[in-house]
DNA sequence: TTGAATAAAAAAATCGATTTTATTGAGATG
DNA sequence: CATCTCAATAAAATCGATTTTTTTATTCAA
């Protein structure tokens, strides 16, 4: 572990919530799903205490529901929401992109240029999807980063996980990444030369791709029971 | 039950919850503060469990900061976070109010209407503070809640409610609060004639107003030691 | 006097057990 | 046959005690 700085020291609650969030985030509960607590204890190995702190923290972040005296449950996925968050997600990360723009200096240049090399590394191993998916993640968050709004970068980063909730139920498809891949490039070359309108213009069709093929597979599950 | 539906029913960690928010909201903690957690725990009179679980869920939320093996603290209180909190929430309740203009029915007039009118009932009783503060969110609350977007209205309710901590740390103003009454009053009629632009730039001088109040406040303190 | 090392105290985090609440299913009743 | 009651069971929530970590206080050497 070169990357994760405060992976050991942290205490037992943060670890078991980094590792229910991602899980969460990679699609390894049922939507709608109620968690069995002590279940979960045994599976991830921690005690009670730390465990219900991760399920309350998370239930506060978005990623789980809480019942009243019947515990915790994953939330539902449906195309409303997905439209929902996918239409919010562009509005503010346009908003953040404007603001970045206008504030960002040779530093975040840098830093957008050496995440974008890391997410085109990444690129070369399609196997390696989680490490994909960190660098994706960070290429978007670099950004962004420079924008100056500390609330908006919090909230923009909440969207993306509940966005790749849905996203993560697609099947990977080769074309839709090459698609992907070459406007992340673009948006680098928009950066440095500070093209504000033609950017954002870009970011809203990078998420509405995003959008349209997690669409498409949120709808089938849906279509089951009702067509 | 009609109109508090789950208060006595809520479990112990949902009801401290709720009173710490509110406490915190209100300022009863210092800014920076260290919570002691035995201490809270013989002042609000619950078990450790419980409280813990709702000092993560706070964490979560933003309204307490959680140190690695340091426990929990009130997040500091800077002029740049105020910024931050009060424009971010004029783009994002203008975004909203555009939203619920375009998509509110008739139903949702009358609430906004109702919500209007409990509002200048509690205006008349100016001694209940807390009465005025809930009536006052209700209405804001009222007039987006047709917006459509759930996401968008959770995010405003958590930038309200930050919002909020630095607002109520300045004195009771009559002026400033009958100008904000009268806006408030303009809104429903700028809302019943669906005038979006109109109501937009009101908003935004709403929330303008009541930022530069609550940042005159703010400055004070932090500049004891530094002039 | 300062500063590192260490012991004592306090606080946070966690554990195991208990209490409370919801769920299930068998039997009674209409 | 459906529905209701009530025990039995299972699960969630909470408590009290223990463990771990941090903070404070103290000692001793430079």
């Amino acid at each position: 572990m070169t990357a994760s700085p405060s992976a050991s020291s942290d205490m037992a609650s943060s670890r078991i919530f980094e590792t229910l969030k991602q899980d969460l985030i990679r699609g390894r509960f049922a939507a709608g799903e109620k968690l069995a607590i002590s279940a979960l204890k045994d599976h991830y190995r921690v005690g009670l205490s730390p465990l219900r702190e991760a399920l309350n923290r998370l239930a506060a972040y978005g990623l789980l529901e809480q019942v009243n005296q019947r515990g915790f449950r994953v939330p539902a996925m449906e195309l409303e929401e997905l439209d929902d968050i996918a239409g919010l997600r562009a509005q503010l990360e346009c908003m953040a992109l404007t603001q970045a723009f206008q504030a960002g200096d040779s530093e975040w240049e840098s830093q957008v240029l050496a995440a974008h090399h890391r997410l085109r590394r990444a690129d070369e191993h399609p196997e390696q999807v989680e490490e994909w998916e960190q660098a994706h993640l960070r290429f978007h968050r670099a950004l962004l980063a420079s924008c100056g709004s500390h609330w908006l970068l919090r909230f923009i980063e909440q969207l993306h996980d509940q966005f790749d909730r849905y996203r993560r139920l697609a099947p990977p498809n080769p074309a839709v990444r090459k698609a992907l891949d070459r406007q992340h490039g673009e948006l680098v070359e928009l950066a440095l030369s500070r093209d504000i309108r033609a950017a954002r213009a870009l970011l809203d069709d990078h998420i509405r791709l995003s959008h349209s093929v997690a669409r498409g597979c949120c709808e089938s599950p849906a279509s089951d029971d009702d067509t």
